[in-house]
DNA sequence: CTCAGTGCAAAGGATTTGCATGCCG
DNA sequence: CGGCATGCAAATCCTTTGCACTGAG
């Protein structure tokens, strides 16, 4: 992939006013967790964080998840298996969805045609309006068995 | 709704010979959970169904859910919050998505087109086995704030 | 300088498990 | 009867929090 320093330090940067805005300081540590997400490019949980980048301190971990989570910079994922995963939020990564393995819980971005995300998008938002639901995002995951399992 | 007892009686019957066919037994217990659920007609937390029917004990109802998950009886949805939550398997409640709100963290039944359905259906598979991924089903929520949030 | 951010260790809380007892098949 | 299922209480383990210290602005 070609720019790839270039794509980091663009992130970096919106990340950094983004935090600005909201009266957060964009920290060593909050660079360096953002890099290993951006690094990783898929979602992560926090062993597997602390583990990409031994110097950072679990509760110093999530708390800057928790903190970037509702700056709207990074997304949380719920997959049911022990920990919770994050990545980086739609707005720097892009909309798309998941394949989430039930064996290994194991987690890969996928993308769908813009045809069927159209749809959908517009399916949800008729059936929320019946029932008085704000929407907000949504989240379409495949589960089943990945390649290796 | 007409024919809600033997509705009931029905999903009693078959999830009686489901167990059955895999050597579990369809206890009292295990009777009064899933009534609790079939009942609520929308996914419950685990506190949600020991105060539904506060003869049902901690530990044996976690125990009997995951059973019944394992038995494909039951589904298991991680929504983020504090808590899981649990509904009958599609196989008896019909195939369906959800409305989550990310305030109460409330969970609601919603029902798609068929047509979206389909193409969702089409999408994904298609992805599916060009990562060699096996999948077992999807889902498909949507985050948000309910109306009375 | 000042206060948000950090790291350690300890607490919290949903879920799981050990063990003696009860009940289904 | 024999073994799976139950219930209580204790353990587990992911995540959060208290507190004294450090570093960003």
């Amino acid at each position: 992939m070609p720019g790839d320093t270039d794509h980091l330090s663009e992130i970096h940067l919106e990340i950094g006013s983004r935090l600005a805005r909201q009266d957060h300081r964009y920290t060593t540590g909050r660079r360096h967790l953002v890099s290993v997400l951006a690094q990783a490019g898929q979602p992560m949980t926090l062993p597997d964080i602390v583990t990409a980048d031994p110097d950072l301190a679990q509760s110093s971990v999530y708390r800057n998840l928790d903190v970037l989570v509702r700056s709207g910079v990074i997304r949380r994922i719920s997959a049911g298996g022990d920990h919770t995963h994050f990545e980086l939020a739609e707005p720097l990564l892009g909309h798309h969805h998941h394949l989430i393995c039930i064996s290994c819980g194991g987690i890969e971005d996928i993308h769908l045609d813009s045809e069927v995300e159209m749809l959908v998008d517009q399916s949800l938002t008729d059936i929320a309006s019946r029932s008085g639901f704000t929407p907000i995002h949504h989240s379409l995951d495949l589960h089943g068995h990945c390649a290796d399992c």
